[in-house]
Order: structure tokens, then C-alpha cells, then sequence
DNA sequence: TATATCGGTTTCCTAAGAGATACCAGATAG
DNA sequence: CTATCTGGTATCTCTTAGGAAACCGATATA
């Protein structure tokens, strides 16, 4: 999101392009914090409290490099915050910051819909096996 | 999502995998309904009436092929519902469904965060040129 | 001296997402 | 007879997301 807003999306032409902008931009900025396979793990596991980086790597099962890109990312935004510690051998320790409790009400959001969307696209096969 | 559920997601050992799934199954599913580049314009485009196949292609400046797929998957979902008239050439008809109302608390809240994100973020930068 | 730990980075590779372009059949308008 | 409209497909290409594996320097342990 942040370094360059090139991004030109048109829209229905009742509505100046502009003005379409406004509606789409935000949720499109949204988005790309929240998809792609592994921010929703990331957040969800510190939720439960700080990891360190190969205990994340463990954990969830995510390679280093996907972890190292995913948890720079989400320092930038100000999601997580990082502290080394200069222990023997260094840990590095992440959590979320306070900040990162506003994504509260839209990770409930989908998680909500994703549930009743799921119910009604499957009525009665496996209830998430 | 529908078809298959093979996605093994591990998690935080805390819990069980299949607890900790529970969790993000659905927030993919949603997440999965929402993202790519086409799908929020497409029916941001949709709430405000219906448009025809090329219509859309113009006005969003999506390719064909982008578009056939991205409208064949909202209709498998219920959220498209597609009609054709064969006036002539025929034409086909794209409309939201009345359950796609249900999308719209997840996309507020989307657009709400981001809105707010971008504030916190670029407090004084170019509000949306 | 060898091995393991820590937090990453680097390189290489594949699969998926997405764009560009040409094309199709049927009918009508010029 | 040709051009144009419709809703798409098919093919080719480029870009991005993501995984696998090896590696790094510093330190501790065996």
C-alpha cells in the first residue's frame, strides 16, 4: 500500500473514477494485510502470545523466508512488534501490538461469514474434518 | 473451497490442529471469496445494478477471460445470478443475488480498517489522488 | 574439533494469477 | 458481401506467490 498509489482500477462509469477509488482503495489496502497463505496463522498464533522466529517457523510450519518476509510486513504496519534480545544465542521475540486488535472486528467479520457461507454451500457433508 | 478440504493448516501446538483449523477454515473460505484482483470491483459494480458480460468487461477494464471465470465462480457461490436473453445477440445479464447482501458487514468492515489504516499509516500524505 | 543453536538470507524452482490477442457462431445493419 | 454486435474460449506469455534447500556468523556444548 504504502510507497505508491499507481494503482489505477476503473470502475462503473455512473461514478467518476475517482470517487470509485475511495470505495475500493481502503478495501483493497484491507486485503492485502489480511490474504495470501500465511498472515492469518501468523496473527492467529500471537494471539496466543509471543513466538519466537523458529519457534512461528515450527509451529505453524511456514519456511524462514516466508516467515521473515510476512513478519516485516506486518512490522511495517505497525502489527507486530519485534524485540531482540541478545541472549546466547540472540532470540528475537514478536507480539502483536495493541493496534493489531482493531483487525479484531474484521477477522470476526470474515470468520463469521466464512461459517454461514460454508454451512449453506455444504448443508451436510464433513463438518470441517 | 467446496470441492476439496485437503488444506492442512498446522498451528500453534497449544491446541489441536483440527480446534486451530476450525479457526481458519472459515476466515479462508471468506478470505478466499474476496481477494484476487477482480472480485471486490466486480461487485462493488454489481450493487449498482445489473450489467451485461461486456459492459462489465469495459467498464472494469477486465479482460474476458478474467471476467468469465471470476462471474462463473461469484455464481457458484450465490452470489451472481445470471441470466440470459436471447434477443439478438443474445445477451446475458449479471445481477447480485439477494444473499450477496450478507457480504456486505464483511466488506464494511474491510473498508472501514482500511480507511483508518491509511490515516494511521500516511497521516498527512494524499488523501486518495 | 565437531555439532547444535539462534535468526535469518540466498538461490533455484514450480504453480498459480493475470494480461494480450485472436478467434468463434449467429444475426443484423450498411 | 462485409462489418458489427453479442458472450464468451483458446493460446501464449509474463509476473507473482510460495516452497526446498543450502548457507551464514556467533556462541555454547560435548
Amino acid at each position: 500500500m504504502c510507497p505508491k498509489e499507481t494503482d489505477e482500477q476503473k470502475c462503473p462509469d455512473q461514478h467518476n473514477s475517482t470517487e470509485c477509488a475511495k470505495h475500493l482503495m481502503p478495501v483493497r489496502d484491507a486485503l492485502d494485510m489480511l490474504s495470501g497463505k500465511w498472515k492469518i496463522p501468523i496473527i492467529i498464533a500471537l494471539t496466543y502470545g509471543n513466538y519466537r522466529f523458529k519457534e512461528l517457523h515450527r509451529q505453524i510450519g511456514i519456511t524462514p523466508k516466508m516467515l521473515s518476509k510476512e513478519l516485516k510486513e506486518l512490522e511495517m504496519h505497525q502489527l507486530v512488534k519485534r524485540t531482540v534480545y541478545d541472549s546466547t544465542p540472540v532470540t528475537v521475540s514478536y507480539e502483536l501490538t495493541p493496534y493489531a486488535a482493531s483487525l479484531r472486528h474484521v477477522i470476526d467479520a470474515l470468520r463469521d461469514w466464512g461459517l454461514q457461507h460454508r454451512k449453506r454451500l455444504m448443508p451436510k457433508s464433513k463438518p470441517a474434518a
